[in-house]
DNA sequence: CTTATCCGTAAGCAAAAGCTAACGGTAAGT
DNA sequence: ACTTACCGTTAGCTTTTGCTTACGGATAAG
């Protein structure tokens, strides 16, 4: 299966852990070691998961030291976001032409 | 573990199969058996995707007869949509304040 | 009332995904 | 040089997930 680049960060985004690690990477910029002193899970299982997210785009990375930083990055969003107002655009337009004929069966009565 | 909406809606569309169902009701509003004629999978299968997609509110379900006819919900993107609008805005910051940072440093060589 | 159509659900199986433990690699400090 | 700190990758295991087949319910047609 190959994968579109709206489908590669919806992949990511959908995993719980990854969406969280996502969110506190929104508060601050953090090293994988931080992030995963405050989660229940292994660092190795965090570094996988940050892998997924900067193949998504969603996030980059900045070496310093020895330790690397980790911080949100826009272009993921911006695919999603782009996809997001398509479906949303026939989503509404769908559910007017709906409204419309089931307005006209009701006057049909 | 407990979902919260986004994450249902995220877990949703993020199965290429299902982000390939929801694409095709876009077009029109559809039956389970059109749906899956056009589908290298099963009838079943299919209804298993759109139970999931229904109960991320994504799409609605119209009795028509013995035919059950879906269309997208508009809901399901909204509260995608609000998520990904707060996450926006704390990137496009983080982005800005990164780059006033780079830059600084670059001028302190 | 019987038959045909259309659909959801459950059981079982195979594939995919996430986690941990162990290892090796790089950079800073002594 | 040696040690410490921090991280990515791999192998292996366990859990989750998507698919099919089989079954039963509901509606329309005869």
């Amino acid at each position: 299966m190959t994968y579109s680049s709206t489908q590669r960060a919806l992949t990511a985004l959908a995993e719980p852990t990854r969406q969280l690690i996502y969110e506190r990477l929104a508060t601050r910029p953090q090293a994988v070691g931080e992030l995963a002193a405050q989660m229940p899970i292994s660092r190795p299982a965090v570094s996988q998961h940050l892998k997924i997210l900067k193949e998504a785009g969603l996030v980059t990375e900045t070496p310093q030291g020895t330790r690397r930083i980790y911080r949100l990055d826009p272009r993921g969003l911006a695919v999603m976001r782009e996809w997001l107002d398509q479906m949303w655009a026939r989503s509404l337009n769908d559910f007017k032409t709906f409204a419309e004929e089931t307005e006209k069966q009701e006057k049909e009565k």
